[in-house]
DNA sequence: GCGGACCACAACCACCGGTTGTGGCACTAG
DNA sequence: CTAGTGCCACAACCGGTGGTTGTGGTCCGC
């Protein structure tokens, strides 16, 4: 199936003549005519019943029309997505199912006019210079990673503390706790194949390891969160952190438990970063929604490194 | 933009290897460069970064698959919708804004994960070909047109009575009754441009005329709702009926009058249509959701065409 | 009955899009 | 360091797609 052809298909049913599609596309009848015939030999219908004053659409031509419509219009959209000026606001999150991406659905629920792309960056580096370039209008991320302060160019204001969770198969040792203090998940093993090296993820969780002297085993590939969830379940000394604010897709036949960590609990701050320059209308709502969904936040008794700009 | 090289550029994004994407194309490598390449010239951006171990998306890349894949899915969904076999279910109604339609959206709010696709017919005439034929699968008419019973194949079921209401201008002289007998209305002319001499409409007032004496004008061109309604809104002397359950396009700076009709009210009797060996089975759910829908209608002080056939 | 409007078919031709062959580059193992 | 491997891009070639012009057939209205 061609879109020139789709495309051709609609010109013609709107203007029930082939002649006058031809004009409209600034091709001859002849080419109308081999179009829509190569058409109807690919879906194997005839959409158009032919007659000496035009064409008009058959039942299936009937049935047809609105995907094509719907089809021209999600390519116009696609092509939009990458069209330099005035395309969708582009925003990195750091993890599909995280928190972030939760905040990116309550204001696409909130402003459903507003057309988004979600992309991810590696790091706070990668995002950093993507902003710079404008290849990406915002980000969400942990700022500023240690000993590196963000340039003069880039805003960033904090949106989210997302608290962390201890996440156990129903074998683990604290799989009966209501909560956890921190200190005393010194000596458990804590496994978080997600995060890479090199990320600010990772040095957040060294901080953490360093201050409270947890052990945390970032070793093996990373199989998904399936694969996660699974080993998690099915192993009794393995746990592993998970945002609180994470989405998860609960795998049916496990017992999970999700923890609260207490004493100090240990949130990850969420900051949206922007360029100081960026013309995009649509960045300024999007500061003003979280701007107001943040609002009121408290973090008495709540841990983050030393090296994250204080809210 | 060609549809096969988006299905390229997801192939390759998905395996992460133009290789690996070639083989499961069953093309060569080269074919896949060149696609990539093209598809990127047309969009004029970079989707992919290559690097010896492979390519992997640019942030453009990013923004672009989930639009790439919402396109095929759309082609696919609009390819279905004239594969014979499995296709939608494919449904007939008589005016896109009217009581059937209603009937079809609320169908399609109930039952959601049901492919739909809405066709509109010249008359019962055209309706039962189709549906005899398999072109479609059930009609929403009024059964059966005088002297024309339906064939054994075809079975029917009364599914909405729906009350014609008077619709006029502020300026008319019945427009500020709050109802009006039928009989009150001989003698004022009655515009009804959308009724296409032929169709089982124009029988339905064609018996309205006769039995109570009314002036109905049928003449002249049909420009669309939009005009009709601009007309009656600015003619004092021109008034038209309109379905009860008709949904309009209300113009704005206008003063319509929507005037209930009694004493008897006419009510247009929506009958579903369908072939009996039809072995779709969306249409027992719609048969279904309709017998549900339609209990409890009083036919008390209404009016039908003798040749109706009765609940 | 004839002219006009419309669509389909035929012949022709340019160019798109596939193939094979080859080269450059990055990473890795010895 | 070097040879080897796996990756993608470029070049040359070639068949078929998809455009054009020209023509024929059919239906409708005057």
């Amino acid at each position: 199936m061609d879109l020139d052809a789709v495309r051709t298909f609609v010109a013609a049913a709107d203007a029930g003549r082939f002649q006058e599609a031809a004009a409209e596309l600034a091709i001859t009848q002849q080419a109308v005519s081999k179009r829509v015939a190569a058409l109807e030999r690919d879906l194997g219908v005839r959409l158009f019943t032919r007659t000496a004053r035009g064409a008009r659409l058959s039942i299936d031509g009937q049935a047809f029309l609105p995907h094509a419509r719907e089809l021209l219009r999600v390519a116009e959209r696609a092509e939009a997505s990458v069209r330099p000026g005035r395309r969708p606001l582009r925003v990195d999150v750091i993890a599909s199912r995280g928190a972030a991406s939760g905040l990116m659905r309550a204001f696409h629920r909130a402003h459903p006019e507003i057309e988004l792309d979600v992309v991810w960056l590696f790091d706070i580096e990668k995002a950093v210079t993507a902003i710079r370039s404008g290849a990406v209008d915002a980000s969400f991320r942990a700022v500023a990673a240690p000993g590196r302060p963000l340039p003069e160019d880039i805003a960033s204001v904090r949106v989210l503390d997302e608290p962390l969770q201890l996440l156990t198969g129903p074998g683990h040792a604290l799989a009966g706790a209501r909560s956890v203090p921190l200190a005393r998940l010194a000596g458990h093993r804590i496994w978080m194949p997600g995060v890479v090296p090199g990320t600010e993820w990772a040095a957040y969780y060294d901080d953490l390891v360093a201050e409270f002297g947890l052990t945390i085993e970032a070793t093996g590939p990373n199989f998904g969160s399936d694969a996660l969830l699974d080993t998690v379940a099915d192993t009794p000394a393995l746990a592993t952190f998970m945002g609180g604010r994470t989405r998860l897709v609960w795998p049916a036949g496990h017992d999970l438990r999700r923890i609260p960590v207490t004493d100090p609990t240990p949130v990850y701050p969420h900051s949206l970063l922007w360029h100081r320059d960026n013309p995009h209308p649509a960045l300024d709502v999007l500061r003003a929604h979280l701007a107001a969904a943040s609002a009121g936040h408290d973090s008495a008794g709540t841990w983050t490194p030393g090296w994250v700009t204080p809210r």
